[in-house]
DNA sequence: CTGTTAGCGCATTCAA
DNA sequence: TTGAATGCGCTAACAG
């Protein structure tokens, strides 16, 4: 630690600590000379400032929490690494959260976070309402939302355009001739699965086709797998009950066992799209020959699952650094107007055929 | 911010500031009457203690820091989820960096760090020595090492078994009848890859073969792909070019277009599985009938891949549970005896193919 | 059982 | 062009 303090900065460069503290931060004129004595006191002394003791004085910490879900999901991966990177550029730190989508953990950290004094927070809520983000928004700390909007908070909104990229996406498969189209869709206390909702029924209803509610499955992001299924090494998520009901494998199956099976299914995420594939294989399934999967959010290897999956593409690491960016200004007093949503992109690969004849009803 | 100070508290509650903050901290005895008064108004003013106040008189911040290579690698995705989950239940906070391997942004980071009075570090060192860290560890801030050895830091180091499962991979390659087998592997300034070559060398040795230099190719960790190649969200790792020169990709060409091509490829990380997987795709290659692949370090998607890739695996999530844990012990004085490595574990999935006659040399 | 008070290391106002 | 002195909010002697 740093065991030297401005104090001895002064003595051994015979000025005061006022003058040290200026020109260590450029706040007042010091002249040439002896600047440059205590810059070389500084340097002979290996002083370095306590962060601790100048937050203290000058009420910043030049530190932001971000809180998402879960890191070890490749979206906030991503994103985080987009936060990361612009935030330091800053000279900022960051603190890392994961809430699991647990409102619960996610006040605890909220409470933790403003103790800390940060000087500005960037969450992906995990629900739409909360009051303890109401009340940090009103005490006046900088807030930026990524991925997913909650009410009431006057802070910008970074994300996609969920919507429309799940109109995409749907628009596709009827392209293509599919007309059974089932879609499997994380909680819908999330904006982002609601608005990608929004994009498949606006899809299906401007083709003419009316929205059956039973292909509409729904489940947690959580837990792809039944698990014991001896793959790799993330996270205990069986853990809690919470994290457990419904699987994606599971509201997968009721999709699957539909006495007319879709032809073809919109996964919402990614980490939706693995557990499709695992059930797919479970159950025998060809892709695309029995059945299409068009997934919402790309990543390293879609290409070379079996087969490459086609999917809305969005720009993950660039979220993350919109949001950082968007967030150092309002720190640093700017005004800021609110973004207009992200564009996706389409990929296609090789996860959708073409249906010719509509599956008899 | 909370801009009720223990001040208000202690009026409000008519007693000292002291009593007030022993009533928190539980750090000498207060009557029951007073204790109650004293919560009460904590409770009805919505105080909260400030970390940075409390920093300056403990020395003691209750947050870490944690510096990986790159959060985007799921291997440090999975650490790193290990780590927070476990320093949050000590009620520390994580603060991390991404260092891309470059030993001068460690420096950097580990300046901030250090400046920042975190009570403890969990590094992943980009390289074996350092300066900076060294003299960290002398100023008396805990240290745990995590993935990769630094000389001469007295820290304990949380790694897996890498020799040992360097060597199980390659014996299994020979137990299928591999006889010309090559390694793709990262810097060697990284105590892990030196390790796992090891690992193979002793494979081979030990089955009575000579070490093929042309067979080993040597890569960086990044950049598995030439771009422009439309694959996912990552961050723009072509930025620079430490991290262009020379990407798994060129490294792997190197081996393919060896006169004898090496019927196997011992492959020591998964982003270079990926890189692996998308040159064999690229030359046509078909995995394992021309070629067969086995890799250090399991994914989620390893499953799914085509076709399943055999693995060793590493208990990633546990390697930053443990990590954190020692560090926390560190932190509150324990001692504590320097872990053995964590054992890996072979996963046979179908990259690798039996071939039966050694091919013509 | 509780209160007074002196720092923690820095930034900053007021004076000179 | 520079110093002296005060305070940021809390903890922890020391005193009672």
């Amino acid at each position: 630690m740093s065991r030297v303090r401005i104090k001895d900065v002064a003595e051994y460069a015979n000025v005061s600590t006022a003058t040290v503290s200026h020109v260590i931060n450029q706040t007042r004129f010091v002249s040439d000379e002896t600047r440059d004595r205590v810059l070389a006191a500084i340097e002979t002394l290996h002083y370095q400032p306590s962060a601790i003791a100048r937050g203290l004085a000058t009420n910043a910490t030049r530190t932001i929490g971000l809180i998402v879900s879960d890191i070890t999901n490749p979206f906030f991966t991503a994103v985080t690494r987009g936060v990361e990177d612009e935030i330091n550029r800053h000279g900022f730190h960051t603190i890392l959260s994961n809430t699991d989508e647990d409102p619960e953990r996610e006040d605890e950290y909220l409470r933790l976070l403003s103790a800390r004094q940060i000087d500005g927070l960037i969450i992906a809520p995990a629900r739409a309402h909360s009051e303890r983000l109401l009340s940090i928004s009103e005490s006046g700390i900088p807030i930026v939302l990524i991925d997913r909007a909650a009410t009431g908070v006057p802070a910008p909104l970074v994300s996609v355009d969920n919507e429309g990229g799940a109109y995409l996406a749907v628009k596709h498969l009827l392209e293509l001739g599919h007309r059974r189209i089932g879609i499997l869709m994380g909680m819908e206390t999330i904006s982002t699965h609601v608005m990608r909702l929004n994009g498949y029924k606006r899809a299906l209803t401007e083709a003419g086709l009316t929205i059956d509610e039973t292909l509409i499955a729904r489940t947690d992001n959580w837990l792809y797998l039944p698990h014991a299924n001896g793959i790799a090494s993330t996270p205990p998520k069986a853990l809690t009950n919470f994290q457990m009901t419904p699987s994606t494998f599971n509201a997968l199956q009721h999709l699957l066992d539909l006495p007319s099976r879709p032809t073809a299914i919109f996964v919402t995420n990614n980490q939706m799209t693995l557990g499709t594939l695992f059930a797919l294989k479970e159950r025998k399934l060809r892709c695309p020959d029995d059945i299409s999967i068009i997934s919402f959010d790309d990543h390293d290897w879609a290409p070379l699952f079996d087969p490459p999956i086609t999917v809305v593409r969005q720009p993950t690491y660039h979220l993350g650094q919109t949001a950082a960016n968007l967030l150092m200004r309002l720190i640093h007093g700017e005004e800021v107007e609110y973004p207009s949503p992200l564009p996706v992109e389409f990929m296609e690969r090789e996860s959708c055929r073409r249906v010719e004849a509509i599956p008899s009803l």
